[in-house]
DNA sequence: TTGCAGGGGTCAA
DNA sequence: TTGACCCCTGCA
Protein backbone atom coordinates (compact mmCIF):
# COMPACT_ATOMS: atom_id res chain seq x y z
CA UNK A 1 0.00 0.00 0.00
CA UNK A 2 1.48 3.44 -0.89
CA UNK A 3 2.42 5.92 1.84
CA UNK A 4 2.40 9.89 1.91
CA UNK A 5 4.49 11.71 4.61
CA UNK A 6 2.93 15.38 5.09
CA UNK A 7 4.70 17.36 7.76
CA UNK A 8 2.52 20.16 9.60
CA UNK A 9 2.77 21.31 13.08
CA UNK A 10 -0.64 22.60 12.72
CA UNK A 11 -2.67 19.25 12.15
CA UNK A 12 -3.63 16.50 14.53
CA UNK A 13 -5.96 13.85 13.68
CA UNK A 14 -8.01 14.07 16.78
CA UNK A 15 -8.26 17.43 16.89
CA UNK A 16 -9.77 17.79 13.42
CA UNK A 17 -11.64 14.46 13.18
CA UNK A 18 -13.28 15.19 16.09
CA UNK A 19 -13.86 18.67 16.23
CA UNK A 20 -17.50 18.02 14.95
CA UNK A 21 -17.08 19.17 11.21
CA UNK A 22 -17.18 15.81 9.86
CA UNK A 23 -19.35 12.45 9.81
CA UNK A 24 -17.30 9.79 8.02
CA UNK A 25 -13.81 9.54 9.59
CA UNK A 26 -13.74 6.77 12.42
CA UNK A 27 -10.88 6.32 14.41
CA UNK A 28 -9.22 2.56 15.43
CA UNK A 29 -7.97 1.39 18.45
CA UNK A 30 -4.30 2.30 17.60
CA UNK A 31 -5.11 5.94 17.12
CA UNK A 32 -5.35 6.19 13.45
CA UNK A 33 -8.44 7.55 11.51
CA UNK A 34 -9.75 5.55 8.30
CA UNK A 35 -12.63 7.67 6.17
CA UNK A 36 -13.19 7.96 2.68
CA UNK A 37 -13.91 11.18 0.64
CA UNK A 38 -14.79 11.51 -2.78
CA UNK A 39 -14.04 8.41 -4.25
CA UNK A 40 -10.85 7.07 -2.27
CA UNK A 41 -10.23 5.52 1.11
CA UNK A 42 -7.57 6.22 2.83
CA UNK A 43 -5.63 5.80 6.86
CA UNK A 44 -4.47 8.32 8.41
CA UNK A 45 -1.69 7.84 11.52
CA UNK A 46 -0.38 10.65 13.39
CA UNK A 47 3.57 10.31 13.68
CA UNK A 48 4.76 13.33 15.85
CA UNK A 49 4.52 16.74 13.60
CA UNK A 50 3.71 14.48 10.45
CA UNK A 51 0.70 12.27 9.65
CA UNK A 52 1.34 8.83 7.47
CA UNK A 53 -1.47 8.61 4.90
CA UNK A 54 -1.84 5.22 3.54
CA UNK A 55 -3.73 3.84 0.60
CA UNK A 56 -2.52 6.91 -1.19
CA UNK A 57 -0.41 7.49 -3.85
CA UNK A 58 1.87 11.33 -4.59
CA UNK A 59 -0.36 11.81 -7.71
CA UNK A 60 -3.45 11.11 -5.53
CA UNK A 61 -1.97 13.50 -2.73
CA UNK A 62 -1.22 16.13 -4.87
CA UNK A 63 -4.48 16.17 -6.80
CA UNK A 64 -7.07 15.51 -3.88
CA UNK A 65 -5.84 15.00 -0.72
CA UNK A 66 -3.62 18.26 -0.20
CA UNK A 67 -7.06 20.45 -0.98
CA UNK A 68 -9.28 18.14 0.98
CA UNK A 69 -6.80 18.83 4.31
CA UNK A 70 -6.49 22.01 3.95
CA UNK A 71 -2.39 21.64 3.80
CA UNK A 72 -1.77 25.06 2.02
CA UNK A 73 -3.17 27.15 4.36
CA UNK A 74 -1.38 28.52 7.19
CA UNK A 75 -3.10 28.19 10.24
CA UNK A 76 -0.58 29.51 12.39
CA UNK A 77 -1.63 32.94 11.21
CA UNK A 78 -5.39 32.11 12.01
CA UNK A 79 -4.87 31.36 15.39
CA UNK A 80 -2.92 33.98 16.09
CA UNK A 81 -5.61 36.45 14.62
CA UNK A 82 -8.10 35.00 16.73
CA UNK A 83 -6.47 34.53 19.80
CA UNK A 84 -8.14 37.96 20.97
CA UNK A 85 -8.51 37.01 24.79
CA UNK A 86 -7.81 34.34 27.50
CA UNK A 87 -10.78 32.59 26.26
CA UNK A 88 -9.89 32.43 22.90
CA UNK A 89 -5.92 31.11 23.74
CA UNK A 90 -7.36 28.51 25.35
CA UNK A 91 -9.60 27.42 23.08
CA UNK A 92 -6.80 28.12 20.49
CA UNK A 93 -4.31 26.16 22.68
CA UNK A 94 -6.82 23.10 23.38
CA UNK A 95 -7.52 22.22 19.79
CA UNK A 96 -4.44 23.80 17.87
CA UNK A 97 -4.64 21.00 15.17
CA UNK A 98 -7.68 21.34 13.99
CA UNK A 99 -7.83 22.01 9.85
CA UNK A 100 -11.41 22.75 8.49
CA UNK A 101 -11.57 20.06 5.55
CA UNK A 102 -12.50 20.79 2.18
CA UNK A 103 -15.41 18.66 1.94
CA UNK A 104 -17.56 17.73 -1.03
CA UNK A 105 -20.86 19.77 -1.71
CA UNK A 106 -23.76 17.17 -2.02
CA UNK A 107 -22.54 15.17 0.90
CA UNK A 108 -21.76 18.10 3.42
CA UNK A 109 -25.62 19.35 2.48
CA UNK A 110 -27.21 15.81 2.66
CA UNK A 111 -25.42 14.88 6.11
CA UNK A 112 -26.21 18.25 7.99
CA UNK A 113 -29.85 17.44 7.14
CA UNK A 114 -29.59 14.74 8.74
CA UNK A 115 -27.70 15.93 11.75
CA UNK A 116 -30.69 18.61 12.65
CA UNK A 117 -32.18 17.69 16.16
CA UNK A 118 -29.79 14.29 15.96
CA UNK A 119 -26.65 13.13 17.95
CA UNK A 120 -23.10 12.75 16.45
CA UNK A 121 -23.30 8.94 16.56
CA UNK A 122 -26.74 8.42 15.30
CA UNK A 123 -26.13 11.02 12.36
CA UNK A 124 -23.15 8.79 11.48
CA UNK A 125 -24.94 5.56 12.22
CA UNK A 126 -27.88 6.85 9.14
CA UNK A 127 -24.79 8.42 6.89
CA UNK A 128 -22.87 5.04 6.85
CA UNK A 129 -26.16 3.31 5.59
CA UNK A 130 -27.18 5.86 3.30
CA UNK A 131 -23.50 5.09 1.49
CA UNK A 132 -23.23 1.32 1.95
CA UNK A 133 -27.09 0.97 0.47
CA UNK A 134 -26.11 3.45 -2.09
CA UNK A 135 -22.36 3.95 -2.66
CA UNK A 136 -19.88 2.88 -5.24
CA UNK A 137 -17.62 0.20 -3.25
CA UNK A 138 -13.65 1.42 -2.54
CA UNK A 139 -10.96 -0.32 -1.41
CA UNK A 140 -9.00 0.45 1.46
CA UNK A 141 -6.54 -2.48 1.27
CA UNK A 142 -8.69 -5.40 1.34
CA UNK A 143 -11.59 -3.41 3.49
CA UNK A 144 -14.53 -2.53 1.72
CA UNK A 145 -15.61 0.91 2.23
CA UNK A 146 -18.34 3.43 0.67
CA UNK A 147 -18.49 6.38 -1.16
CA UNK A 148 -20.92 8.81 -0.27
CA UNK A 149 -23.74 8.30 -3.01
CA UNK A 150 -24.27 10.42 -6.00
CA UNK A 151 -27.04 12.87 -6.24
CA UNK A 152 -28.37 11.04 -9.29
CA UNK A 153 -28.90 7.33 -7.50
CA UNK A 154 -30.07 9.59 -4.26
CA UNK A 155 -32.30 11.46 -6.31
CA UNK A 156 -34.15 7.77 -7.59
CA UNK A 157 -35.30 6.76 -3.91
CA UNK A 158 -38.08 7.99 -2.27
CA UNK A 159 -39.26 9.55 1.11
CA UNK A 160 -39.65 5.62 2.43
CA UNK A 161 -36.24 4.93 1.16
CA UNK A 162 -34.93 7.47 3.30
CA UNK A 163 -36.83 6.58 6.30
CA UNK A 164 -35.86 3.14 6.18
CA UNK A 165 -32.21 4.34 7.01
CA UNK A 166 -33.19 6.21 9.96
CA UNK A 167 -33.49 9.49 8.62
CA UNK A 168 -36.74 10.16 10.36
CA UNK A 169 -38.60 13.51 9.51
CA UNK A 170 -35.83 14.60 7.55
CA UNK A 171 -36.83 12.03 5.07
CA UNK A 172 -38.37 14.46 3.02
CA UNK A 173 -36.22 16.77 3.05
CA UNK A 174 -33.35 14.09 1.56
CA UNK A 175 -35.48 13.49 -1.01
CA UNK A 176 -36.41 16.81 -2.08
CA UNK A 177 -32.65 18.24 -2.02
CA UNK A 178 -31.44 15.08 -3.75
CA UNK A 179 -33.59 16.23 -6.68
CA UNK A 180 -32.56 19.57 -6.77
CA UNK A 181 -28.93 18.75 -7.05
CA UNK A 182 -29.82 15.88 -9.43
CA UNK A 183 -31.43 18.06 -11.75
CA UNK A 184 -28.12 21.25 -11.70
CA UNK A 185 -29.95 23.59 -9.44
CA UNK A 186 -27.25 23.47 -7.00
CA UNK A 187 -24.31 24.39 -8.75
CA UNK A 188 -21.13 24.31 -5.88
CA UNK A 189 -18.93 25.85 -8.36
CA UNK A 190 -21.34 28.89 -8.54
CA UNK A 191 -22.49 28.61 -4.97
CA UNK A 192 -18.62 29.08 -4.28
CA UNK A 193 -18.24 31.67 -6.68
CA UNK A 194 -20.84 34.21 -5.27
CA UNK A 195 -20.12 36.78 -2.05
CA UNK A 196 -21.28 34.82 1.44
CA UNK A 197 -24.71 36.51 1.80
CA UNK A 198 -26.05 35.86 -1.82
CA UNK A 199 -24.68 32.02 -1.46
CA UNK A 200 -26.11 31.88 2.05
CA UNK A 201 -30.14 33.20 0.82
CA UNK A 202 -29.95 30.20 -2.16
CA UNK A 203 -29.25 27.63 0.22
CA UNK A 204 -31.79 29.03 2.53
CA UNK A 205 -34.65 28.63 -0.15
CA UNK A 206 -34.36 24.88 0.46
CA UNK A 207 -36.98 22.81 2.42
CA UNK A 208 -35.05 20.98 5.41
CA UNK A 209 -32.17 23.80 4.96
CA UNK A 210 -31.87 26.47 7.87
CA UNK A 211 -29.53 29.08 9.55
CA UNK A 212 -27.28 26.12 10.92
CA UNK A 213 -27.18 23.82 8.50
CA UNK A 214 -26.49 26.56 5.63
CA UNK A 215 -23.64 28.21 7.54
CA UNK A 216 -22.37 23.97 8.00
CA UNK A 217 -22.52 23.60 4.14
CA UNK A 218 -21.33 27.20 3.45
CA UNK A 219 -18.05 26.75 5.66
CA UNK A 220 -17.06 22.92 5.15
CA UNK A 221 -17.67 22.86 1.45
CA UNK A 222 -17.57 25.82 0.19
CA UNK A 223 -14.53 27.82 1.59
CA UNK A 224 -16.95 30.53 3.68
CA UNK A 225 -15.08 31.51 6.44
CA UNK A 226 -16.86 34.50 7.09
CA UNK A 227 -19.36 32.68 8.46
CA UNK A 228 -20.05 31.68 12.32
CA UNK A 229 -22.06 28.15 12.66
CA UNK A 230 -24.33 28.94 15.93
CA UNK A 231 -25.41 25.55 17.69
CA UNK A 232 -26.49 25.40 20.94
CA UNK A 233 -22.90 24.35 22.24
CA UNK A 234 -21.61 27.96 20.23
CA UNK A 235 -24.66 30.02 21.83
CA UNK A 236 -23.73 28.71 25.50
CA UNK A 237 -19.96 29.78 25.25
CA UNK A 238 -21.16 33.18 23.80
CA UNK A 239 -23.44 33.76 26.25
CA UNK A 240 -20.92 32.57 28.81
CA UNK A 241 -17.98 34.51 27.56
CA UNK A 242 -19.17 37.30 25.66
CA UNK A 243 -23.33 38.17 27.29
CA UNK A 244 -24.98 37.46 23.80
CA UNK A 245 -28.66 35.60 24.78
CA UNK A 246 -29.82 34.47 21.84
CA UNK A 247 -28.94 32.39 19.13
CA UNK A 248 -28.36 34.93 16.16
CA UNK A 249 -26.91 37.74 19.04
CA UNK A 250 -24.00 34.70 18.98
CA UNK A 251 -23.90 34.37 15.53
CA UNK A 252 -23.79 38.18 14.60
CA UNK A 253 -21.52 38.87 17.12
CA UNK A 254 -19.22 36.18 16.33
CA UNK A 255 -18.77 37.59 12.97
CA UNK A 256 -18.47 41.10 14.15
CA UNK A 257 -15.42 39.83 16.38
CA UNK A 258 -13.64 37.03 14.36
CA UNK A 259 -14.64 38.39 10.54
CA UNK A 260 -12.62 36.27 7.74
CA UNK A 261 -11.96 33.98 10.72
CA UNK A 262 -15.00 33.39 12.06
CA UNK A 263 -15.26 29.54 10.58
CA UNK A 264 -11.97 28.92 12.09
CA UNK A 265 -12.69 30.76 15.52
CA UNK A 266 -16.02 28.71 15.39
CA UNK A 267 -14.56 25.10 15.35
CA UNK A 268 -11.90 26.39 18.15
CA UNK A 269 -14.78 27.36 20.42
CA UNK A 270 -16.94 24.22 19.65
CA UNK A 271 -14.15 21.74 20.02
CA UNK A 272 -12.85 23.33 23.42
CA UNK A 273 -16.40 23.67 24.96
CA UNK A 274 -17.52 20.65 24.00
CA UNK A 275 -14.79 18.28 24.85
CA UNK A 276 -14.22 20.15 28.35
CA UNK A 277 -17.97 19.77 28.99
CA UNK A 278 -17.06 15.71 28.32
CA UNK A 279 -14.08 16.00 31.20
CA UNK A 280 -16.89 17.54 33.73
CA UNK A 281 -19.45 15.09 33.25
CA UNK A 282 -17.25 12.22 33.57
CA UNK A 283 -15.57 13.73 36.83
CA UNK A 284 -16.73 10.96 39.80
CA UNK A 285 -19.17 13.21 41.82
CA UNK A 286 -17.57 14.12 45.45
CA UNK A 287 -19.27 12.24 48.04
CA UNK A 288 -21.05 14.24 51.27
C1' DT B 1 -38.03 -3.24 32.78
C1' DT B 2 -40.31 0.96 31.52
C1' DG B 3 -40.80 5.77 30.90
C1' DC B 4 -39.12 10.14 29.87
C1' DA B 5 -36.17 13.94 28.45
C1' DG B 6 -33.29 15.73 25.16
C1' DG B 7 -29.96 15.95 21.15
C1' DG B 8 -24.69 20.21 16.62
C1' DG B 9 -32.57 22.33 14.03
C1' DT B 10 -36.37 23.35 10.94
C1' DC B 11 -40.98 24.19 9.63
C1' DA B 12 -45.46 26.00 10.11
C1' DA B 13 -48.84 28.40 12.57
C1' DT C 1 -42.12 32.66 19.27
C1' DT C 2 -43.48 27.91 20.11
C1' DG C 3 -44.41 23.00 19.60
C1' DA C 4 -43.96 18.80 16.91
C1' DC C 5 -40.94 15.82 14.89
C1' DC C 6 -37.99 10.20 13.89
C1' DC C 7 -34.76 7.76 16.38
C1' DC C 8 -31.47 6.71 19.79
C1' DT C 9 -29.37 7.12 24.28
C1' DG C 10 -28.79 7.93 29.15
C1' DC C 11 -30.78 7.89 33.39
C1' DA C 12 -34.11 7.31 37.13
Amino acid sequence: MEVTRVSNKDFDLTHTFECGQCFRWNRADDGSYSGVAGSKAVRLRQDGDSILIENCSAEDFDSFWRGYLDLDRDYGEIKQAVSINELMRNAVSFGGGIRILRQEFFETLISYIISQNNSIPNIKRVVERLCSAYGEPVMLGDEVRYAFPSAQRLASLNESDFRSLGAGFRDRYLAGVSRLAAEGALDPDRLSALPTAEARAELMKIKGVGNKVCDCVLLFALGKFDLFPTDTWIKKVMSESFSTDSVSAAKNEGERIFGQYSGFAQQYLFYWRRETDKTERSKPLKSL
